[in-house]
DNA sequence: CTTAAAGTTAAACAAACGTTTGATTAGGAT
DNA sequence: ATCCTAATCAAACGTTTGTTTAACTTTAAG
């Protein structure tokens, strides 16, 4: 009566064990105040698969921010690219980036946490996800845009701006919860998203969807 | 010839040298990438005048966030607050705030980079000033804003979205400079805040200081 | 059955961690 | 002269850090 390979729950893939771990404590502790015995410990494995998977520490954070950036990326791809005005894009992108930071919030936090910091290794990383990014945005947006309206919004200056804004929320959550608690749930995530697409195409007058010139 | 308390550059406060010392590296490395050591070469002091002046490590992490977070709040108070209608006072209050967080860069990450980490001393500093920047926000934006529109925005989710938005510049920039070397000088100060301030009052397509209707 | 690879383990490593100690100095007040 | 206090220092405290080693077990194919 000993399942072999049939069950998930008791006998998951140590790696995706680590890696869930990892995630969960990173955004919770950060990245260096999170140790490697308590990583081992609440993945349920033995402290040196870690290296055995990974090859240090650092190379399961590398793993997390290029699983999420590169889904952030797609997202941007996707949405911003395609048929439709300027407005419309930029709304189907921000739904889109929105449902995606809420399901990996923990791995958003990781990598806005992260970000500012000078480790060369972990910097280059996310500067080559970012290149990236301020190339789409800035075809697809910013140009566009000052195509319309003859004012030109630097892609450096809109990617951050735009990433920031969406995230907000997941970043000030552990805070906002001590302060008013239950102020997660009273806004949905639709509202949200509602929100701030409002926001970036009316401005603060626009806040809610309501949109009667299209 | 010996000057006793005149000159400043030599024999600076200790504490303040730590002080400073500590926001440099906080912002770089991390807090809990920062040693005792790196941190006291730096200041030039011995390392155990940290603990003498502050306690201990995270001692000197409190003293940085309440003094930069006051800051903050005073201007929220002095801006958003007093006479004007909504658009003039928000105007006023997004460019002394990015005026600040220019000159108080490393302080900002710092405050925003620790933002999610649940290290219950640090979070319940944090959540005292937000709860006010929450009041303020709420009596000064949202209700107003709600009186004319009819829209109500919660200030916890508004407090967190104008807060990152005027700061993404600088939480941004190491990354942005490796990816287009001198980003960070296209735009000057004054461009990023009408920048931001078009896109609040008026989204994406006010993202420039145009202002037809008053 | 054998063999080789992959997975897993306990143990140990030097280095670095944050903090504390006790001695020493200097300056002003008593 | 004596005392007090703030400031500074070198040294050591006991932990904990991330990483590595070598042995052991399991898995799967020849």
């Amino acid at each position: 009566m000993k399942n072999k390979s049939d069950n998930k729950e008791p006998k998951m893939d140590s790696r995706e064990r680590i890696l869930q771990a990892a995630v969960f404590l990173f955004a919770r502790h950060g990245f260096d105040a999170t140790g490697m015995r308590e990583l081992a410990a609440h993945a349920g494995v033995n402290i040196s698969m870690v290296g055995y998977f990974f090859g240090s520490k650092k190379g399961v954070l590398k793993e997390i921010l290029d699983s999420f950036l590169s889904g952030y990326l797609a997202i941007a791809r996707e949405e911003l690219a395609g048929a439709g005005d300027l407005h419309t894009r930029l709304e189907r992108f921000i739904v889109s980036t929105v449902g995606y930071f809420d399901v990996q919030r923990d791995s958003l936090i990781i990598a806005i946490s992260e970000l500012p910091h000078d480790d060369p290794e972990i910097v280059e990383h996310k500067a080559g996800w970012a290149r990236q990014m301020v190339g789409i945005v800035n075809r697809e947006v910013c140009q566009p845009h000052a195509a319309e309206t003859g004012k030109y919004i630097p892609p450096t200056s809109l990617s951050p701006m735009l990433t920031v804004l969406m995230a907000s929320r997941y970043l000030f959550a552990p805070v906002m919860e001590k302060v008013e608690p239950g102020s997660s749930e009273t806004v949905s995530r639709e509202e949200y998203a509602k929100m701030i697409v409002g926001l970036v195409l009316q401005g603060i007058t626009g806040s809610e969807s309501r949109v009667t010139k299209s």
